[in-house]
RNA sequence: GGCGAGUUACCCAAGUGGCCAAAGGGAUCUGACUGUAAAUCAGACGGCGUAGCCUUCGUGAGUUCGAAUCUCGCACUCGCCA
């Protein structure tokens, strides 16, 4: 699944002599278990690892690729990663603050779990001594039975820790409530940690810091059972610093599946990272080195308005989630659709590989544009496109488009396609039969 | 099991019989300014071939000329008591 091609390229940054420093200097540890005797650990003979991924959608998103990403930043150091996908956790579904998550049918999450594990797979490398292993949780709780549950896990829990977790309590003190169900998420990566640990001598797990009380659960778990100390690296939650979240994308989450968000897209989700922002995520989502990103934050400084380190996080994290090719045709893309001259001018071959990249959309040539902005999906309704159109938020291939009646007869390329724009940067494309 | 409080549009949150498609804030979108940036200012923000109609205020029934607002049943949530 993994592409050797993209992996070889991959390596940690030598000027630092342990991957505990660079991943301290990458802003990539928010909360952990002791640090010397983790910087230790990281710095010495491998050490198993693992982190775990719930089978919550079909595709992984961005915030899961910094998990991803440290996960083979550890590898690169020559520890053994356990890429784990919540066949049970996700069955379950972790507390979110707000609300009770819905369950999902067993099928569905089967489902979700095989997508995912391919996902994991394509980030971390399967080749040599410490090649990736993937487990599903479903394995040892699916057969184990309430009443060994309850003697030999449960006994291993009090209720008083538990209601402490900043997941529980947040809940108990929202008027949502916490089921049971979601109560009992902790215990059940506990466990998994436990598993892992006794059948891989795995001492670490990493995530997300708003998993702290589940890696600890984990530690403890152990601590109690096996009289042993092991290890968590909690990540910081990635945050803008315009307060907005991370990550999502006209409200939408931003998906690692080309099917769900289109390399164009994602190349042009992280090509708009503010200035403020760009060198934290560069830090975070490159393998770029600490000199590289050094000069790219010194060009920021100096010149903005070229956007160098904004281009090349655009292209570093695209090649990375889609390879070198989909990342070529997204740049060639936005060349096309973003350059300065007319359309008409332009190598209609290339416009319509790139419109190809966009959300697109067939017609006949009487087609109104307002039906189009639907069709397209760069509207949600007819009402929205005719409130775009007469905000001036509207172009056909960079002619404002001035009633929603308008067809887009006489506006059609040579090569029968035409470039529909809304507002700035959000682009369609349509092709005339 | 008993008592009390609650369920409003993407989120938070006003509204307690007509002036409510529903205040305000956030998020989002558009315009101006720009660097496919941020900040700022302005506008928009249920649907519909658009000054009118349709659907929405947990859910089902009802009262009324008229309900998000009143009554009853049901579901769910929170708190206190048992």
């Amino acid at each position: 699944m993994s592409d050797p091609a993209i992996l070889a390229l991959q390596a940690n940054d030598p000027s630092f002599d342990n991957v505990w420093e660079e991943i301290i200097w990458r802003g990539l540890v928010h909360v952990s278990t002791d640090e010397s005797e983790l910087r230790e650990l990281l710095g010495g003979e491998p050490i198993t690892y693992y982190c775990g991924f719930d089978p919550t959608a079909a595709s992984l998103h961005l915030g899961n690729l910094v998990q991803l990403l440290l996960m083979r930043r550890l590898q690169l150091a020559g520890h053994r990663p356990l890429g784990l996908v919540g066949g049970s956790t996700g069955l379950i579904g972790d507390p979110r603050p707000q609300a009770e998550r819905t369950l999902q049918t067993k099928d569905v999450v089967a489902e979700w779990v095989g997508y995912i594990q391919g996902q994991v797979s394509r980030f971390l490398s399967a080749e040599g001594d410490n090649a990736v292993t993937l487990v599903n949780n479903l394995d040892w709780t699916e057969k184990m039975g309430v009443i060994d549950f309850l003697r030999d896990v449960g006994k291993y829990y009090r209720v008083g820790t538990m209601l402490k977790k900043d997941a529980v309590s947040a809940r108990l003190n929202s008027d949502a409530g916490i089921s049971y169900t979601e109560f009992s998420y902790q215990v059940l990566q506990g466990m998994d940690f436990l598993e892992l640990y006794r059948s891989y001598g795995c001492v670490l797990q990493t995530g997300g810091s708003d998993q702290w009380g589940n890696l600890t659960s984990g530690t403890d778990l152990i601590h109690r059972a096996e009289g042993v100390s092991v290890h968590a690296i909690g990540t910081p939650l990635i945050t803008n610093t315009d307060g907005t979240k991370f990550g999502k994308s006209e409200g939408n989450a931003v998906w690692l599946d080309p099917t769900l968000t289109s390399p164009y897209a994602l190349y042009q989700f992280w090509l708009n990272t503010d200035d403020s922002d760009v060198v934290a995520r560069l830090k975070v989502f490159t393998f770029l080195t600490r000199a590289e990103i050094e000069r790219l934050a010194e060009a920021v400084a100096t010149e903005p308005f070229r956007r160098e380190a904004q281009r090349t996080l655009a292209i570093e994290v695209t090649s990375l989630v889609h390879g070198q090719r989909a990342t070529a045709a997204a740049v060639l893309a936005a060349q096309a659709l973003f350059g300065q001259g007319n359309l008409a001018d332009l190598d209609q071959e290339t416009l319509e590989a790139a419109l190809r990249e966009l959300p697109n959309t067939t017609t006949a040539p009487h087609a109104p544009v307002a039906q189009l902005l639907v069709d397209t999906g760069l509207t949600a309704s007819l009402s929205e496109a005719r409130r775009a159109i007469s905000q001036g938020g509207v172009y056909l291939n960079n002619v404002k488009v001035l009633t929603d009646t308008e067809t887009i007869e006489g506006a059609v390329l040579p090569s029968g396609v035409a470039v529909l724009r809304r507002g700035k940067k959000t682009l369609a494309g349509v092709f005339v039969e």
